[in-house]
Formats: C-alpha cells, sequence, structure tokens
DNA sequence: GTGAAAGCGCTAACAA
DNA sequence: TTGTTAGCGCTTTCAC
C-alpha cells in the first residue's frame, strides 16, 4: 500500500541499454542523431522497463511545461448552465494532445482568484494560457499581461481596440448577427426587435451592432437589454410587448434568451412564427432544438474556436522557441456563422 | 518581445535577504523554526524581487506536485449537451483550489486516448486522480490501477462489487428512483413505466433497481430501455405507446429522457400531468425549468458530489504524507437526492 | 556519433 | 536556530 515503487530513470533505462544516459536521453526526445542499432537497444530498455520521463526534472532544464492554462474568468453561473464552455473545452482538449500539451484548468470566481491566477501564471508553470470570458472591466488582461505569458483570448477582448494588440479568436457576431436580421426583413417583418445579451460582453455589443446595420436606428424602444439567460429573456420581452405590442419578430442575443422569449409569447398567446417570429444565437442544441417550436438561429462552431485558440497559441510558442520573432501574425481570428433555420423564423 | 525575464530564484532571495538558501526556503514554506527577524526580512525580499518558487524544481524533490488530474472519459458526446460536468468541475476546483492544488483536466475520446491516460498518470505528473463517467467495459480503472494513484471515483464504478475497493462518490440514485416512483404511485397512478438510461452505466441500472424496487416486476412492457438522451426518451415513449396505451405515469432515468417523453406526448395529444405524469431526474435547471410543463425531478447536489470527490482525494493525499496506513476510511461515499416537484407530476 | 560533466532551482539531512 | 552540502532526474554543451 506504501510501496511507492520509485520509478525507473534515464540512468537505469540507459544502463539496461549499455549507452550513456546522454544517449539514452536523445533517444527518448526522438533519436536525432543516433545510430540505429543504439536507438534500438534504448527503446527496447524503455519498453522493458516502463520508464515514463520526469517531468518535473526535464521542465527544470528546459523551462519548458508542455502545458497550458485554460482561464475561464465567469463569476456569475451563466458558464455553467450551457455547454458553450464544455465544447471549448473539448476543442482545446483535442488540440492540445495532438501537440503532447496538458490542460491546466483555472476557474475563478470573485477578485481573490484573480490574484491566484496571476500569481500562478506569473509562476511560470505553464507555457502559454488560453483564456475566456472577459468582461469590459475585468482586471484579468492586466494581470496576464504583467505575468508576460503568451496569451491568446477566446472573443475579442473589451479594452481599447488596439491599445494592446491582442490575439483572440472569435465568432463573427456581428455578420451573424445582420444574417439574422435580414432573415426576418426577408419575411416580411417590420417591427423587429432586438434583445441584447449582457453588454458588457463584446459578443452581446457586437450583435447589437449587427442588429443596427441592418434596422438603423430605427425605433428605440426596439431594443431592450437582456443578460443572455432566459429569465432576462422573459423579462425583456415583457417589457417589449408593453412598449411595442406590435413587434413582429425578434432577435435575442442568444438561444437562452430566446427560450425565455418564446415562454412569454405562448403565455401571452402569440403565435411563433406566426404572429411574431423569433431568432436566437448559438445554436447550442440541447436548447435550439428541444424549444417549442424549435428555434431558428445563428450557429457557431464552439469546438472550432477552441481548437483555434489552442492551435494559434501553439503555434506562437513554438515560434518562440524556433525563429523569435516572426512577429505577430494575425491579431484576431474571427470564424464564421451560419443560419440555421427550424421552425420559429 | 524575447525578454525572458529569468525570474528570480530562491538564491537571489536569500542573497538579497542575507541569509542562507535553506533558510529562505524555509521561509517559503511556512516559516516554522526561523526567527521572526529574519522571517521579515525573507519576506520583505520576496516581495521586493517578485519571487514566485519554481515548481518543477520542487516537485523534483519533494514528488509532491500539488495537482490532480480529473479523468473525463465519455466517448459520447452526452457529457457536452449537459452541464453535468461543468458543475462537477467547479465543485472540484472550488475544493483543489482551497488547498492550492491545480487542475489538471484528462478528456479521453477513444482507445488511444486511454493508454495516453494511462502513461500521464503513471508518469506520476499529479498526486492523485478523480475519474468520471465510467462505463461497465471500461478499461481505464485497470489502467489507473496499473499506474498506482490515489484516485476516487465519480459514481459507483461498475465492476464486480468488492472485488477491487474503489473509493467513489455518487448520489443515491437507488433512493431517489424509488422517491420518484412512490410519489406516482401516491398520485394514484396504476400504470407507471420506466425509460432507463443506458445500462452500461451503474447509475441507470441503479435508478432501474429503485423503480423495481416500489414496482416489483409488474408489467415488464412498462420498462423501456433508453440512452439518457432526449432522442433515445422519444423512441423508448413511442414503443411504450404502442406496447402500453394505457400508460398513465412515466418516471424516465434523467431529465434529457423527459424532456424527449414530454415531446412525444404532447405530439400524441395527451396531456402531461393530467393523462400521464411524468418524473425527470437530475434537476438539470435549464431543461427541467424549461420544459412545458416544468418537470418534476429527482434532484442530485452535482456540485456538491464533485467537491466531495476532491474532498475525499486530497484527505487520502495528505494521509498517506503524513501517518501511513490509517487505512480505507469509506470506499463509497453516497449523497442524498430529493424529490422536486413542479407541474409535470 | 557518443560520452563526461555541469548544472536547472529547490528541499532535506546533517553539522555547527 | 541557521548554514553547508548533497542530490532529485533530466538536458545540453563540449570534448573525444
Amino acid at each position: 500500500m506504501t510501496e511507492t515503487v520509485s520509478r525507473p530513470t534515464l540512468e537505469a533505462v540507459a544502463a539496461r541499454a549499455g549507452v550513456s544516459r546522454a544517449t539514452a536521453s536523445r533517444v527518448v526526445n526522438g533519436g536525432d542523431g543516433v545510430r540505429e542499432p543504439l536507438v534500438e537497444r534504448v527503446r527496447r530498455a524503455v519498453e522493458e522497463l516502463g520508464y515514463v520521463p520526469n517531468q518535473a526534472a526535464r521542465s527544470l532544464v528546459t523551462r519548458r511545461h508542455d502545458a497550458v492554462a485554460v482561464v475561464i474568468a465567469e463569476p456569475e453561473t451563466r458558464v455553467f448552465a450551457d455547454p458553450f464552455f464544455a465544447l471549448q473545452l473539448r476543442g482545446i482538449s483535442k488540440e492540445l494532445t495532438a501537440h503532447d500539451s496538458q490542460l491546466v484548468l483555472l476557474l475563478t470566481e470573485g477578485r481573490d482568484d484573480h490574484t491566484r491566477v496571476g500569481r500562478y501564471l506569473a509562476g511560470g508553470h505553464v507555457d502559454g494560457a488560453l483564456v475566456f470570458s472577459l468582461h469590459l472591466d475585468d482586471p484579468l488582461p492586466e494581470l496576464i499581461h504583467g505575468a508576460g505569458v503568451p496569451t491568446v483570448f477566446g472573443g475579442r477582448p473589451g479594452w481599447g481596440d488596439g491599445a494592446r494588440p491582442a490575439v483572440y479568436v472569435d465568432s463573427d457576431n456581428r455578420g451573424g448577427a445582420r444574417e439574422a436580421v435580414r432573415h426576418l426583413v426577408g419575411l416580411g417583418r417590420t417591427r423587429i426587435a432586438h434583445i441584447t445579451g449582457a453588454l458588457d460582453q463584446t459578443s452581446a455589443v457586437d450583435r447589437l451592432d449587427g442588429f443596427r446595420d441592418v434596422m438603423g436606428e430605427a425605433d428605440p424602444r426596439l431594443v431592450v437589454e437582456g443578460d443572455f439567460t432566459p429569465a432576462g429573456g422573459e423579462r425583456a420581452m415583457r417589457e417589449l410587448l408593453e412598449r411595442c405590442p406590435d413587434v413582429d419578430a425578434v432577435f435575442a442575443a442568444n438561444d437562452l434568451t430566446a427560450s425565455g422569449v418564446l415562454r412569454v409569447l405562448r403565455e401571452r398567446g402569440r403565435r411563433v412564427p406566426d404572429d411574431v417570429a423569433v431568432i436566437g444565437f448559438d445554436d447550442m442544441l440541447p436548447v435550439a432544438e428541444q424549444t417549442d417550436p424549435p428555434l431558428t438561429t445563428v450557429r457557431q462552431d464552439i469546438e472550432e474556436m477552441g481548437r483555434l485558440m489552442a492551435r494559434l497559441l501553439l503555434r506562437d510558442l513554438d515560434r518562440r522557441t524556433g525563429k523569435q520573432g516572426l512577429d505577430g501574425g494575425p491579431a484576431g481570428v474571427v470564424l464564421p456563422t451560419t443560419l440555421v433555420r427550424r421552425a420559429s423564423a
């Protein structure tokens, strides 16, 4: 039970293969510049001994960790109420795995956590960081910058554009919103409303901008602020019906909001899409497919976003070890969205 | 840009404070047995230099990592379709954070990944592991056992009970199921059906057992196999209506299944709960609260499960470093469930 | 192409 | 109480 069967070391492998530790090390790390027969012998020794390199020892000298931190800064529980988060993680995980990198998850839940995360990143435990769910006033970017860790953001960061060029991956929130609203226009709707997301997040702002791109300033009463939650959607929809009873279409900032909208419409006896057409955003399957009627929505490929973030970061890391510089590359990558037509619009 | 501003070492701190590295180390690790004025000087030096210990160097000698692996072995996408996973992670994260331990996430998606995970755990990168979503034929427990890493399982592992005493945390699936079915009985229902989950998972088996505890073997046609998904629920419900058109209550293995059930009932014009009462399991909010009608269901405290798993593991780890043995403690911890009444039953 | 040797930054005996 | 010293297991010049 307490038999901590001390794992074999490189030393042991070298001894068994009848070579020096240096040669054994070379083989373990790819085997370049080692003659074939020796490579073979070392490989066998590794196999027989069940040797696994001690990462701590390796990191100590290489200063690489083959690990990436994923920071999810979401004080609210929103992230946990939808599969967004899980899908991103999956995409990231796949990509990191393919590069033999480990995923260290840092969930934060308030001010204290922020300094903890800052310290961790500054401590040089990981090679880089992927950071999500930033709000406009979030202190995290500052901390991260201070930590000097290569970072890719999920979603366009909110601080003054260009002030500090950040690498990020985002969906085409604005373009997607435009497409959604144009679809409603194409349906012949004239009183098209928008229920926004939490406007301290760039995704919400961008979707609102997309709405305005098509509708102009129109009737300002047709824009109501929501918060990306079903409850927020309900509240906003009630307000909207009060302000503009003649509304005939709603573009909701996300599917969760749309589900709240649908509930209020049903409760008020408005038929969807006949009386009021509704479009969401995300194409979060468990929501969009289960609503009544099924939701027409703007799809974003969440998993691909995660994957791309990881890829960008790893590329950056590889670059730093190899040729320094080659500088920047694209600061932001924006993925396309697609309109998924179901029954609600 | 390439200024890898080499972080200050303990050596530097010691020099600045005018003490030996050993003393500096003692202060950094709690400062026991060091006279106050020295402690003070070292603390200041740490502060001024912005010193952060190099974890790799530390691990190399202590053989501790202050890191725990969370293994989620879910080949299917089910995990990602619900917030289960996110909630568990949150519970785990909170607990680990409180113990200054890091969370390394290992997502697996097939056979290859299993050996990768096995290697990683065997490689001694983490102090322990938390493992989820095991299926009956999963090779992971074997690999993990081989790796010799302290482990706590999420959900009762499926292999032969007692064969290998595993530490796990689970919900009272059986008791919860009993309570649900009894509630239906109390409602005066007599033709009560059960749509199971994927029966290669112990949670599904346990819920079925709970159903049988109350209903006996009853009419075997009233039990239909599902798979924890809405689509599975729909399919099973269709079959059920065909077999037993007189069914007046359904206990679904989880909320997602129940949502499928509700959809089929609506489509067939059966009123819920008037004609058919429906109960789910999980109390997964975004689902249970959004269905029409809102779902009566058996609630399990997912976040608490995660938290408890982490606590159990950390306790075990502390024990090993301190007094060895003290052996086992409870092999399994089962958390209570509660019936949440909404409109569907 | 291969090996010998010098650390990476830290902790933990052991001395003082 | 404090300092000295010997490694932890690995990579990486630098000779050979």
